[in-house]
DNA sequence: GCGACCTTGTGAAACAGTGCACAAGGGGTT
DNA sequence: AACCCCTTGTGCACTGTTTCACAAGGTCGC
């Protein structure tokens, strides 16, 4: 292999902030090196996907001894482009856009809430945090002005793709919708759906069918 | 093929509730059937893979004509447990859990929040919507009074093993985990896990990946 | 320095999911 | 009742993912 070519899979790409988040506590607990063992008990992978996962971002590891916890967690980091900060910019603060403005977790995993947009005079003004709601209009500016390079679309459906519309054309690219939309938009853009609703009904299939025919469901 | 033995993938499990909404907007609109093909567009899945889908479920399709909406809703429906109205408990009342409270979504797919928990003291006796929220300590009552079968955990990531064991003991076979935390639970047990900052994480590699080598990124 | 011991990194096999392409087979029309 | 049109249902090849099993290659104690 002459020139890396490292073409990370998407299903290794949707582990590494796992790992990371791992890694963090290790850091925390002090603990200098870890196993693939250790890190696939403490994010619930299995060891060897552990370990052809970190093989497609380097050779991190030092055989016989493990992974030293604080160079991989910079690696990940790396990779995942969390040493950028992005501002993010969250349309509809309904319950779920103020639960999300407020997550601590965000800004610890290399993102920031940049501004808060909603269509409803009667919230724009508000203060939710540290930040004011501006109106959903100034959608434009906002994202040029403060470089923000992903969305957060947390309205309900039927405004979804009107928000997604208008952040595609104010430039950004990765929309993240809490919607129960489907959205269309241009090559180019990744979307990622998350839907509550959803996510229970998947439960509910499993649980309907373990009532009926009692056989093994493992987890996730 | 005498017994249908139907294994359904889970792959496909996870896109039943896609078309299931899909449909249930279809039967708004008054469609009487639709074909593969305009389920595919309505829910940003391929045509081939929408019929694949359909089919495990039995032939309730006509060729040359599509499928009848009601009854494929009906199908879908059945087979995803929501004729079950299942009752459904939220532990951790912060902003998460409230939003999760207050979002109407469930309701209209086969879930009801039966009841709130949280282990603060402040925050037991004060109402979200219809329901006040009782102690944590209460669990096992509340699971067995009202038959919960599904539970969903929205507390820190550092109480969330906590919540699981109880919500195991009690009798509760299926989670879905809100918290940063990766459960441990025995085998028969289903846990979802749906990470905020996870999802935020998945977008910024290929954001970051897609500003360094601007090559082709599709949805999702 | 040497050997025993560990744990990584990775071929290769098994498995799962996707998507094409087309035969099978209803429905409507004449 | 014969024909054509349309859309389903599915065999098959392909691509992506998981898992196993083990050689490669460090470290540490002696």
């Amino acid at each position: 292999m002459v020139v890396p070519a490292r073409r990370i899979p998407d299903a290794t790409v949707a582990r590494l902030p796992l790992y990371h988040r791992g890694l963090l506590e290790l850091v925390r607990a002090k603990r200098p090196t870890v196993s693939s063992e250790e890190l696939a008990d403490a994010t619930g992978v299995n060891a060897a996907k552990v370990r052809k996962d970190l093989s497609y971002l380097g050779t991190y590891g030092t055989r016989g001894v493990g992974y030293d916890v604080e160079n991989l967690l910079h690696q990940i980091g790396r990779e995942l482009g969390l040493t950028e900060n992005w501002p993010v910019v969250i349309v509809g603060i309904g319950n779920l856009g103020r639960a999300l403005a407020a997550y601590g977790g965000f800004s610890a995993r290399g993102f920031r809430i940049a501004a808060l947009l909603d269509a409803d005079p009667e919230k724009t003004g508000v203060k939710v945090g540290q930040l004011q709601v501006r109106p959903t209009s100034e959608l434009p500016q906002v994202v040029a002005e403060l470089h923000v390079a992903i969305g957060i679309i947390a309205t309900p459906g039927h405004a979804a793709q009107g928000v997604a519309d208008q952040l595609v054309e104010a430039g950004v690219h990765s929309i993240l919708n809490f919607s129960p939309a489907v959205l269309n938009v241009p090559e180019g853009v990744a979307v990622r759906r998350v839907d509550l609703a959803v996510e229970l009904q998947i439960l509910g299939f499993y649980q309907h069918h373990r009532d009926e025919h009692p056989g093994a469901i493992a987890g996730l």
